[in-house]
Order: structure tokens, then C-alpha cells, then sequence
RNA sequence: CUGCUCAUAGCUCAGCAGGAUAGAGCAGUCGCCUCCUAAGCGACCGAUGGGGGUUCGAGUCCCUCUGGGCAGACCA
């Protein structure tokens, strides 16, 4: 499509001595179209020109030369200069747009390019709560995002699979493990186990040193040790599955962190060979003071046993190499801040090449929170993700037995728009903010929810059914697309690449959320004005074929997003 | 105590690396289905925590205060 901004830039920068690179950040979009499509404010010159801005804005717009083709007008409001594309111009470009492309959304901007995207990860034998959501959809979104812009994504699941925790959770088998059935509710029996041991351990000190015993018998091959965490593993991995399945995750790689037990040796070779890895209260640690971080990074502890920091330095070596990553994002809770913050300086020990340790970044996200306060496993008051996704799907259920109790494949519906919402609900808000849980919220279907997306789509598609063919390209006359409602929609269509190269720029899903939620909005408010099916074939092809290219891009959208779109509902 | 982070309408949030009159949704009140799905559309109501500063211009940047959250060496 035409690059509307770098045209405007060209002229403003011939007329001036700003280059056309420092001019596109200059150039805005008006929040109110009446202001134009673009705006070039030029308070910023008055300085050095010693004018008014009004005045240079004139001049400016003396000097440029902008075809009527593409502009169709450019005017001086205040120290403003506003451009107004040519309405039919962009209809073209966005109908041949639609049209060319297979996939609308999709380019080569990342060709070449390695993601490795690290999110999910859910600790063993701990139930899946609706805390492990965010991490899962927020990940998956990026994945798929930088997927549709050409990078070659690698997403993995680091699953909690070693460390302390399973220490104790030996410890606690061992203790207790006829007491319980673990064949009947895997992780809900091994919570009560975990629930009880830390107890134990809060009480006497011994048998908190037997469960990190017990870890660093794991550590150093165990047979009865490893037989165990190997059973804990498959149980989880078989609950972690059904949540998966439910939300349509795919990981490409599964491992976790006891993948990297054998790797980390040379992980504390090289530390070593630094001269800066020394002993501390019986650790060994790296002292990173001189980075701003007060607390040192664990590598080793006393009892010889390892830390996660240390497996996620074993990881960032493997990764590098493995996939010769530009970018590692690190989909984790803000909770964990302080722990990349001394990884990523640790790593840049490992010596490995800048640009590795350079592409390092935490995509942090703000914690689910119950009206009551923090979820616990300790103290059991979390809401399990699967009940979550199954009360989705019912009361989806019940809306449809209300609304649409004729419609076919009901519960494939449910399912979509219980599980849309949920999704959608998750990646609506910017990631860094809270999110206190409210079933009523999470299930919300009205308003600027998932189903409000899917509702739209669905329209779309009825409407399209409805009329029959699909006009051709060449048939539509863009005449009858110059309108406020239909140039709003062609606005939004234009933005689309613009918009997932925002949310890749910010870590940031939530971007695509609110345009989807922009577009459906645009989209309603035509169809409330327009009827779409009407005597003149002239207008109603050319609304069919917008209605078309909104149909298309919000099932691509919100397939990003990780939702998926029913046809009906 | 220290570091990080958040603060916008009754509630939940937008506000594009400072720009024109701060936008939505929910809740509340009211209106719209002989017409392509009312899970929709429209209307009303209603806001930048306090104080400084930088700037032609600050919700946005800096300082400070207040309030919430998180983290702070052998959990992850």
C-alpha cells in the first residue's frame, strides 16, 4: 500500500531542512478526522526560523507539491498543517490490498529474524491456576504476531520442573504417600501433600534441609528420586494438557528446567573462569553492586545444589546457540523483575556474543488477584484455570440457548465464545497493570469483549452468505466508499500491518486487542447506518466488499490473539 | 528501610515515545427490532491523587509528597 506518511514527509522535507526520518516522528495522526488524516504541527520551528507557527505552516504548505491523486487538500489550522488523503485513493489501496494478499496482515519485516518467546511455564505438580493465564495468552499472542510478520518464532514452555519445591514434595511422598491416591486427582492430592510438607518444613528445620537434600539427590541422578519427579511430571503434564487443549496452545519445545541439569556445569566453569564468582555465606554468587543491584545472584548454593538462576544462564547459553536468538522474551510475572534483572547482567559474563544478551527481555505482567488478595496454593484459595474455562463454555452455553436456540453446533460455539472471552478479557488491558478477578468480568459478554469481536464477525459472514457471490475486484466502484463510515473502516484496514508492528515494537498484545475493538466498533456503526443488501448493485457491491475485508481482518486478528471464530453464534 | 512499579469518570480501562475540545466499556436513566443476528446501535450522566519544575504546549518528561502493589541470598 501507498505510505501516505512517507509522501508527506518527502514534500515537508524538501520545503525544509528536516530530514524525512526525523519529519515521521513529527507527523501525527489527528484524534479527530476533521483535523485531516495526517498533521504536521509546526510549533517546533518557531524557534529556529523566528516566526510564528502559523506562518511557517503556510509556507510549508506554499512549497509542497502533493498530487490530487493522493491529497485531497491540505489545509493550515493554528500552527498545524493538515493533510487529507484522497478518500478513493484509499479505498483502492486497501481493496487491492485485501485482495493481493492471501493472508492480509502477513510480510518479510522479521525474515531472517529468531524469537525465541519463553512463556506458560507452569510448575509441576502445582495446580493450574487462573494466574498461569496470562503468561499462556500473552505469550501465544506474540507468537503468533511475529509469526504473520515473517520471524521464525520458537515458543517454549520452561516448565517449573526442578528445584526445591520437588525436594520437599519427595520428601512428602515419602512421608505420607500411601495416605493419598494420587491416580484418582494427581495435582490436587500432590497440592495437599506440597500444602502439608511446607508446614513440616515451617516447623522443623531438619526436614527442610532433608528436601533440599532431596533436590540435590535429584540433582546427582537419584534413582528413587528421579523415578518419583518422573511420575510427578507425567501426572501434571496430563492435567496441563486438557487446560492447553482448551485454549489451543502449542509450544515447540517442552523443556523445562530440569532439561538443562547437565548444562549448567559449564555455566559455572565459565563464571568461574571470570574471577568473579566467589564465595559468600557459604554460596557462591556473583556480587553485581557495581550494576545497581544490591542483592547478588545465586549460582551455587551451600549445599552445592543449584538455583534457578543458574539454569536460566544454562538456558540462555543453549538458546543462543541452539537458535541463534534476536530477540528472548521472557513472558514471566513482574514479581520476578529482580531475577532476570541479575540474569541478564550475569550473562553478559558467559561471553557470548552482545547481540544475544542484547535481544534479552522480560515481558513482564501484572498479577491476577482474587477481591481477597493473593492467590495461594498454600492456602488453597486459587481458582483452578479449567474450572475457569469450563464455567466459560456453560454460561456461553445458556446465552445461546436464550438467543439462538436453533443454531447448529452449539457447543463448538460455546466453546469459542466462552473461551474468545476469556482470552480476550486477558489481553485487553496493557499487561503491566493488575487484574483483580471477577467472574462476572472474565465472563463478561457485552460491550468490548471477545464475543463483541466474534458477534461482528459472525455479522459479517451472515451478511456475505446472504447477498451470495462475493463480488469481483473489478466490479467495485469505489465511488460509493468515499463516506464517513466506510472511510473509518478503510482507515482502520490500512493501520492493520501498522498496529502488529506496534504490539512486536511494545511487547504489547493488548494494542491489537483495542483495534480489533475499533474495528468492530467502525464496522456496527456502518451497518447501523447502511443497509448492505439493497436494489443498486453498484453500492451494494462495494459495501459487500467492505464488508468483506472486515470479516477477514478480524478473524485474522483475533486468531493472533489466540481466539477462535465461530461462523455463526 | 531500599529498589521497581502503578495512580485518568461510581467501577474496569484507552490516550500512538509531549500536540488541537482527555476517549471507550460496565453500572444507572431513556430511545431504537413488520428491515442483512438487539451478544447490536444511539442519547444522557460523569474524570487526569496533591504540590513544584522543563516546554510555545504536559494525562504523557523531571523532582517531591500521598496512597496501592511487587521485590529485596540459598522458593521458583
Amino acid at each position: 500500500m501507498i505510505d501516505f506518511k512517507d509522501i508527506i514527509a518527502k514534500e515537508i522535507s524538501k520545503a525544509t531542512n528536516i530530514s524525512e526520518k526525523e519529519l515521521e516522528s513529527y507527523i501525527e495522526k489527528p484524534k479527530d478526522s476533521k483535523n485531516g488524516d495526517y498533521a504536521f504541527p509546526c510549533f517546533r520551528l518557531a524557534k529556529e526560523l523566528k516566526k510564528a507557527p502559523p506562518a511557517i505552516a503556510n509556507e510549508i504548505k506554499e512549497k509542497i507539491i502533493l498530487d490530487e491523486n493522493i491529497m485531497d487538500k491540505v489545509e493550515v489550522v493554528g500552527g498545524y498543517l493538515n493533510f487529507y488523503i484522497n478518500k478513493k485513493l484509499l479505498a483502492k489501496e486497501v481493496i487491492e490490498a485485501v485482495d493481493k494478499n492471501e493472508e492480509f496482515g502477513k510480510s518479510d519485516i522479521g525474515k531472517g529474524k529468531n524469537i525465541v518467546i519463553d512463556y506458560s511455564a507452569p510448575n509441576i505438580a502445582k495446580p493450574f491456576h487462573i494466574g498461569h493465564l496470562r503468561s499462556t495468552v500473552i505469550g501465544a499472542a506474540l507468537y503468533n504476531i511475529y509469526k504473520i510478520l515473517g520471524y521464525n518464532v520458537i515458543g517454549i514452555n520452561h516448565l517449573g520442573d526442578y528445584g526445591t519445591q520437588f525436594g520437599k514434595l519427595i520428601e512428602g511422598y515419602k512421608l505420607w504417600g500411601n495416605e493419598y491416591d494420587l491416580d484418582k486427582d494427581p495435582i490436587g492430592e500432590l497440592t495437599k501433600i506440597y500444602i502439608r510438607i511446607n508446614e513440616l518444613c515451617k516447623e522443623d528445620e531438619k526436614v527442610l534441609e532433608q528436601c533440599r537434600y532431596n533436590f540435590k539427590l535429584l540433582e546427582d541422578k537419584d534413582e528413587y528420586c528421579t523415578k518419583i519427579w518422573e511420575k510427578f511430571k507425567e501426572l501434571s503434564l496430563q492435567e496441563f494438557k486438557k487446560v492447553y487443549d482448551l485454549l489451543g496452545s502449542e509450544f515447540d519445545s517442552w523443556n523445562g528446567e530440569a532439561f538443562y541439569s547437565d548444562k549448567m556445569p559449564e555455566v559455572i566453569e565459565i563464571l568461574q573462569k571470570t574471577g568473579k564468582l566467589q564465595k559468600s555465606q557459604g554460596a557462591e554468587v556473583i556480587n553485581l553492586e557495581d550494576k545497581g543491584i544490591d542483592t547478588p545472584c545465586i549460582i551455587k548454593k551451600s549445599n552445592g545444589s543449584t538455583t534457578y538462576a543458574t539454569r536460566d544462564l544454562a538456558a540462555i547459553l543453549y538458546r543462543a546457540r541452539t537458535y541463534d536468538f534476536d530477540k528472548a522474551l521472557y513472558v514471566v510475572s513482574y514479581e520476578q523483575t529482580l531475577h532476570f534483572k541479575q540474569v541478564f547482567e550475569v550473562a553478559k559474563l558467559l561471553g557470548i556474543d552482545k547481540k544475544y544478551t542484547d535481544g534479552l527481555e522480560h515481558v513482564a505482567f501484572g498479577m491476577v488477584l482474587l477481591p481477597s488478595g493473593r492467590m495461594s496454593t498454600r492456602a488453597g484459595n486459587m481458582i483452578k484455570l479449567e474450572d475457569l474455562l469450563n464455567e466459560a463454555i456453560q454460561r456461553a452455553k445458556e446465552i445461546i440457548e436464550q438467543k439462538n436456540p436453533e443454531l447448529e453446533d452449539k457447543d463448538d460455539v460455546a466453546k469459542k465464545v466462552g473461551i474468545g472471552a476469556v482470552i480476550f478479557n486477558d489481553l485487553a488491558n496493557s499487561r503491566i497493570k493488575d487484574e483483580i478477578f471477577d467472574w462476572d468480568t472474565a465472563l463478561n459478554f457485552q460491550g468490548e469483549t471477545g464475543p463483541y469481536i466474534q458477534y461482528t464477525y459472525v455479522r459479517t459472514n451472515s451478511v456475505l452468505q446472504k447477498a451470495g457471490d462475493l463480488p469481483k475486484v473489478e466490479d467495485i466502484n469505489i465511488d460509493y466508499l468515499v463516506d464517513e463510515y466506510s472511510q473509518n473502516i478503510l482507515k482502520l484496514v490500512y493501520d492493520f500491518e501498522e498496529t502488529l508492528k506496534q504490539v512486536t515494537n511494545k511487547e504489547e498484545p493488548s494494542i491489537l486487542s483495542r483495534y480489533l475493538i475499533d474495528l468492530a466498533k467502525a464496522y456496527s456503526n456502518f451497518y447501523n447506518e447502511n443497509k448492505i443488501i439493497v436494489e443498486d448493485k453498484d453500492v451494494q457491491n462495494a459495501r459487500l466488499y467492505l464488508t468483506y475485508i472486515v470479516g477477514k481482518v478480524l478473524k485474522t486478528g483475533a486468531n493472533l490473539l489466540g481466539m477462535e471464530m465461530p461462523n455463526k453464534m
